[in-house]
DNA sequence: CACGCGCTTGATTGTCGAGTCAATTAGTAT
DNA sequence: ATACTAATTGACTCGACAATCAAGCGCGTG
């Protein structure tokens, strides 16, 4: 028997090894068998810490839109230059390869529970958290003398926020044309073009 | 029993019937009854027509892109002006409302697939044949003296449908935030920038 | 009109996996 | 140590649905 642990400790268990089949597999094809194989335990211990296959993919749409997002905001914490907050919430906001378990997740559900009107608000959340990053960044290179804006601040921040969107989705799918390094490049271009700031570059 | 027809136009009438049981219901929870039902015949002629479920999925997505793709490069035939060409895509580009089942059926279909590399290369070269699109308008609007553009054609196409991918998404998942109208200003917001051409602007 | 092939039907079979539950074990408090 | 609760197990039930198939129907052709 896998040693019993505090009860959130194990969801929180259940829930990465749920990202992991997600990836393997595809939302569609997710089975109850697929998580707790990754994880180490019985079928029965994934049915004792969720009620059943919808809540804990509920959970888990939760869980992932929270850490995408806090994980983006700590990075930026420290961060003085509003020219570095943006470089670095494009860069951050691009998976590393199509294998971003993260990502993944969190596009399979989206389209998964397409028409469900609860998650529908939480996306739209999502959407506004992070709009507002990108809000902020842009005011602040204003206030700071490095940007000069070439339309309202919203429609800038609405569009990198769906640039963004639409290269995870390209990445994870498979899209070779829209490679993770050509993607950054691609924002970071469209970035160049609003501010006007010629500097933004990728520091890696 | 619904009157036996040609083979080609039941195959055709079956795809439709898909579309529509994709909307509903989610490729997810997609039944061979579903189409079925929708088409007027029984379980056993759908699989006349097609092998299988995968089979059907496999030949709704080719139908899907190549109508999607052939829909625009028709609106074009005969539009002179690249101001009108421009406008003319994007306008074509956002889907009217949150229903719209060929935009959900590829994107269904895309994370569904994920991971398969034959499905990876059919989006690819939808990705690609749009990005030409862009890119032919963009560059007959250079050679008309329209626009000016802000950088590589190319970038300035591969982004824009970028935008146009995410909108979809984010108008089929139902976030209020990028609405159809709203997502249309957005983008053309961004074909303003990158044109400097002030005056494009959706004739509706 | 009769024959045959292509299309259609829907009952049936078999598989797969979600969710249940009674038994068991691990952890914790007294 | 004892007793109590929380966590874990995996065999089992049961419904859902893909795929099969034998039988029936009707259109086109000769």
């Amino acid at each position: 028997m896998a040693s019993a642990k505090k009860a959130s400790d194990r969801r929180d268990q259940l829930i990465l090894a749920t990202l992991d089949a997600i990836r393997d597999r595809g939302i569609a094809n997710l089975r109850i068998q697929d998580v707790a194989t990754r994880a180490g335990v019985a079928t029965g211990t994934v049915h004792y810490h969720f009620n059943d296959l919808d809540q804990l993919i509920n959970d888990v749409y939760a869980w992932a839109c929270d850490r995408f997002y806090t994980t983006r905001l700590n990075a930026l914490a420290g961060v003085e230059d509003a020219r570095d907050q943006l470089v670095l919430m494009i860069d951050a906001g691009v998976p590393e390869s199509e294998n971003d378990a993260l990502v993944i997740a969190m596009h399979d559900i989206d389209l998964y529970r397409r028409g469900n009107a609860t998650m529908g608000l939480l996306l739209q959340a999502l959407y506004e958290r992070q709009v507002a990053l990108y809000f902020a960044a842009l005011q602040l290179g204003v206030a700071q003398g490095h940007f000069r804006l070439s339309g309202p601040v919203v429609d800038l921040a609405q569009n990198l926020v769906a640039l963004e969107d639409a290269y995870e989705l390209h990445i994870i799918s498979g899209n070779r044309s829209a490679a993770p390094d050509r993607a950054r490049e691609l924002i970071l271009g469209y970035a160049r073009t609003v501010t006007s700031c010629a500097d933004l570059q990728l520091r890696r």
